[in-house]
DNA sequence: CTATTGTGTATTGTATACAAATAGCGTTCG
DNA sequence: CGAACGCTATTTGTATACAATACACAATAG
């Protein structure tokens, strides 16, 4: 995209992501433009892509509002999350590259890394954990796939839930890394797709334990 | 949305449906503009649109083209509307309502009498099967699995499937709607999943039998 | 003859002005 | 007192002008 445009896209997403635009909130097209410093077209069009990742709700008469997530919606990412990137593992079993088994390798030993120093450094595990994932998908080869698995990862809560892992979590999370590798090596579609549904389930009821605790599930997000 | 931009997003869309604009075709702006009766502006907003549910790809350098199938992406497609069906399915035999089981009951009844006469009503056919599916996609009560599956089962290709559709293709969907509407009865989740699959993975093959004969696949959706 | 750079044209991106629609609120009427 | 109406301020939608960018093709250098 264009530079005002992607600028007031990243800017935008990243306000909801951190709180400043908490959830529920509605959004003034112009008040955006302002402090993106940018004219109301490129905003416009951000905010659709917005809606679109379903980051951004419209009312029935065009009013824009900050998507408000329920503890079951974020079930039901998860719930979707957990079988779209089943499919992956099961299609990307088949088809991974040794170059791709390569990267995982690689970037599975950069998270056993930097959880086992004394201080766990949570954004490199994040950071190749993201990239893990992504070698995963591309493997997979559906741009479709792609397309939908991205509506329902980036989410606001979900990206905070790495954050949420204790160290135990994280440990596992490499385990279970490990396992998908092995399920891809003997080229096991089934294994490869039941290691990813626990995978994230364990991610989901994780975030689930973290969470149920403090009564005001609307401020999660800003709170995390 | 607002007249204009939706009269753009209806004629574009029904253009690419209808072949008009051919796969692989770029788009310009401002003669779709012309075309539609209208300024670029909601032209830009219909596009990102379809773009987002990918009728429409995008250059590195920001043209717009026709999506343009190929037999694997549209084989790609099926298996991911096979799946989220499935679990669409599997959620609604918990939560569907009498209400709309009655509403499922009558319009398989309708899709009964369209097939049942003498020549057979295939755009009323289409229209109750629509129904239908969105009834199921309703009970499932998953926001986000709509959008979804919005994204893979209005695509071209898949819109046309239906027509090709001999007599006896048409009867057994009647048949496997009976079957789903057996298993929401029983409120049996697994079979509601298995029947659904089965359902849209032979339509699949009803839709690769009507096209693996001519060869050029390219233009499949203008011959149609 | 091929590759590369320059220039004009076509196409998309952005800003702004104006039009349409909506919401909030006070007033009036039942 | 409450409900319906209409006004005004606010917000979104559309058109248009202009800026930036990309493409096609020609000219030129190697």
């Amino acid at each position: 995209m264009s530079r005002a445009s992607e600028r007031a896209y990243g800017q935008i997403r990243s306000m909801i992501l951190s709180g400043e635009l908490s959830p529920g909130t509605q959004i003034r097209e112009e008040h955006l433009a302002d402090s993106c410093g940018v004219s109301r077209t490129p905003v416009r069009d951000a905010l659709r892509r917005l809606e679109a990742e379903q980051f951004i709700r419209r009312s029935d008469t065009q009013r824009s509002f900050v998507a408000d997530w329920s503890i079951g919606d974020i079930e039901d990412a998860f719930q979707l999350r957990a079988m779209l990137e089943a499919h992956a593992a099961r299609r990307a079993a088949t088809r991974v590259s040794w170059d791709q088994l390569e990267r995982l390798r690689s970037h599975n030993k950069a998270i056993l890394k930097s959880i086992s120093s004394d201080r766990t450094d949570v954004p490199t595990f994040i950071e190749h954990n993201r990239l893990f994932h992504a070698i995963i998908l591309e493997a997979a080869e559906s741009e479709r796939l792609s397309v939908m698995l991205a509506q329902v990862i980036e989410q606001p809560v979900v990206l905070r839930t790495a954050l949420q892992y204790d160290r135990e979590n994280l440990q596992r999370s490499w385990h279970e890394h490990e396992e998908l590798l092995a399920a891809f090596t003997h080229r096991d579609a089934d294994w490869a797709s039941a290691v990813m549904t626990s995978h994230i389930r364990r991610a989901f009821h994780a975030y689930a334990e973290a969470h149920k605790h403090g009564a005001d599930h609307k401020h999660d997000h800003i709170a995390a």
